[in-house]
Parts: C-alpha cells; structure tokens; sequence
DNA sequence: TTCTAAATTTAGAATTATTATAAACAATAA
DNA sequence: TTATTGTTTATAATAATTCTAAATTTAGAA
C-alpha cells in the first residue's frame, strides 16, 4: 500500500495538533521513505531546508505520530535506534545486522497471524512488528573475503 | 519447549569459551526466567549470589549468547532497553506498553510464517522475533480511572 | 602442586540515543 | 493589537550500552 504524506498530516491536525512546515516536512520525509529512517536520518535529510531544525522536533513529532497510531516505532536493528515505519499494515520487516538496513518483504501468512493475534491476546493493541534478522546477500559475500 | 541452562552453557563452552560461575549463572537465570528479563534485571537478581558482578560480564554473556544464536534481543518493549529470550522457536511476545512486561502467546500461524521466511528472504538467518504491543488488561484498568 | 599464558572479570569512564527544560518564537482568536 | 496557547530551538540531563585498562581467574603444562 502507497502511504500518503496527507494521511501522516491529516491525523496530526485531527489529533488537535498544529501542522508547521517542520512537520510537514518530516511527515513528508517519512511516507516517501523506504529506508524505515531513524529520527537521525530524518534530521540529516531535512537539515539542508531547515537551518535551524532541532533533533527535538523531530523526536517530538515522531512520538505523536506513533501515539496516534499512524507509524510504528521499530528497536532491534542492529544499532542501537529506533527506526520508524509509516506503512502499519502488517507486514515482515527484514533487517540487516551488518549494514542495519531494513526492508520489507512480502508474506502470505502475516495477515492470519495478524487476525489471529487481534482476536485472541485479550490486549488493546496498538502496533505490532515482525523482524527477521539476519545478513544480507552482500553483507554475506563482504564477509566470506 | 523448556529451555535448560545446560544448552546456554554448553553453547558457549563449544564456542570455545571457558565456563565461569559468572556465566553459569547468568544462563541459569535467563533460561529459568519467564520474565524475558534485561541486562539489568538479570544483574540485580545475581547480585546477591556474586558481590562483585559487573554489568559488562552480564552484557559480554548476553552477547556472546546472542551471537552463537541460542538467545534472541528484542527491543522495543517500551521501556529503552533490550530484552533476552532463551527461547529462539518462532513465537509470539506481546508487549504491554504501560508496564513493559513481555508474555509469550500461543498461535497457529507464527510456524507457517517462519517457513515462509526462511525459504524465501534470501537471507542468512539468525533470529526473529514477533513483537504485538499494546495494553495488557490490567494496564487498560488502570488507565480508564 | 606450581607455573604460565591466555581469557575473563571488574570498576569506572566514555559513548550515544533519547528525553526534559526553559527561553524565544509563531499562530490563533478576542 | 494583545493575550494566550502551542511550537521550535539549543542545550542540559538521563540512561542503556560499550569501551578500557588493570586485576583476577582459568586451563593446561611442567
């Protein structure tokens, strides 16, 4: 599925929050991703617009999207960051410990586990993760030399 | 599946590392807990039996453990740190946000869905985790007051 | 048992991601 | 305009983890 800058932006202002080009341009920065960016990445591609961006802005938006429920906030990638996923449908993420790359990659069984979990766990769930962790083809052939 | 220490510590020795009562003790404690306990947590519950444990033993075993594939890290439990598993059968943990403990749960999917993976990614494996998060029912009480 | 070399533990310092704080700034509404 | 509230910013504080170097322990040989 395609995520939207508006979807990120609408939810802020429905959540009574306030759109600034700061936020506009991380909600922006995050949905046109595909690298699952850390606040850091976020902070180093915007930098060069806004001069006077803070890491706090960044953080601070992030967390309220997360809240809100519209990102996923995903640890364990091998550094030691919080990586963030506008694209909350389940799916299976795959990261790289070698290079602390994330990608998605597509399941026919991640639905049903999804729906299962759902209708089971008793919790009031808010997100959900599924990691496989390992090397990648290039990480794999870097470390056979 | 029960969990022993043996298989902790005779993973290690095979690993070519010497057995200390340090890194008895730690297998021990991560393979009895049902806790999916921290670095800290595990370091406060030896300090009592070893007045002189370092958090860098506990860290260098965890490590050395996760490394040889018998214990998974798992982040993002909501609470900053990382959480060990002894248990690296394809499982579900579900994370209560509020009171950052981790349950296993049972379900029907998560084994198709490692097969899955594990035949498609093109990955070198080495862990996985499936990570729900949310609140468990007693933190959903207490918010509603 | 004693000796030796290598591995390990330890205490504390360093690092790093994230969060908190308070002052400056911007936007909204009366 | 003015008051009010929300936001950004720079910086300080916090906390988990890693690093470092010295002291200790281990396994195995003598």
């Amino acid at each position: 599925m395609q995520i939207t800058t508006e979807r990120l932006t609408t939810s802020l202002k429905s959540a009574g929050m306030r759109m600034t080009p700061q936020r506009a341009a991380i909600c922006k920065a995050l949905a046109e991703s595909e690298a699952h960016p850390t606040a850091a990445m976020i902070y180093d591609e915007l930098r060069p617009q806004f001069d006077s961006l803070s890491l706090a802005t960044v953080y601070n938006t992030l967390e309220a999207l997360v809240k809100i429920g519209v990102v996923n906030a995903l640890g364990g990638a091998g550094d030691g960051s919080i990586h963030y996923d506008a694209d909350t449908e389940p799916h299976v993420n795959l990261a790289c410990i070698s290079c602390n790359k994330i990608i998605d990659i597509p399941s026919s069984h991640v639905q049903q586990l999804d729906d299962e979990i759902t209708s089971t766990s008793g919790y009031k769930l808010l997100g959900a993760r599924v990691l496989y962790y390992g090397l990648c083809p290039e990480c794999q052939k870097k470390q056979e030399n």
